[in-house]
DNA sequence: CAGAATCCACCGCGATACTG
DNA sequence: CAGTATCGCGGTGGATTCTG
């Protein structure tokens, strides 16, 4: 596991963001939640991430034990990735933040609509 | 309010990150639930984040209608930051993402115990 | 006290090419 | 299919200075 940067943080949310802060990160997981992905399913539903940041992404996700990552020896390769034990205890934090960002959506939409 | 930079996102959530990914954004949210702060407190709440960057993610959440920003004409000037009805909304999150933090760092600390 | 304005170092990230 | 390696741009964000 990927050592801590600092023993002390100031808040405890900084951890949580060390871990789930990076651009792609909470995205990644939102996708994992509905089940393990294969690395170009992800890609798809990704259109925009490049292969190199979320091949990067990943890796530190899984340094941080929030997924695990499972390679199967055959040709062609094949690279599956889920939550981990304590990935699964992100869950509610990340369907909240879907839920939350939908409701923004709307709320938005209607204003635009009064204006 | 700021426009949104896309009309369409692939998932909602991208809209969640949009709001409060910022580096501090969450943090000083954060801070904000326990009640309004002013400029200064919130500068020693976080000591290590500049000038510039407080002033500029404040901007941006303000922009974004998730916190209120109440100047008093008086000298020394007085600015006082609070959560809007809408940042409130994102409480709970917000709560759960400290939460997590907590047993994360436990759970590393016991971990590394174990070693 | 709050924040606007500069300057600029750094590195995050993308593009591309290559490996097994 | 999955991943690494390299190069290089651009923008984030830090340090500093100035204003009301």
């Amino acid at each position: 596991m990927k050592s801590l940067k600092k023993d002390y943080y100031n808040l405890p949310v900084e951890a949580t963001l060390e871990v789930i802060g990076g651009k792609w990160k909470t995205l990644i997981l939102c996708h994992l939640t509905y089940g393990s992905k294969r690395t170009s399913e992800l890609k798809k539903l990704m259109p925009d991430i490049t292969q190199k940041m979320l091949t990067q992404q990943l890796r530190e996700l899984e340094e941080d034990e929030i997924i695990i990552r499972t390679v199967y020896n055959q040709v062609p390769p094949k690279v599956v990735y889920e939550l981990s034990e304590v990935g699964e205890t992100l869950k509610s934090i990340i369907d909240q933040m879907c839920e939350w960002g939908e409701q923004y959506l709307n709320r938005k939409t209607l204003s635009s609509k009064d204006a």
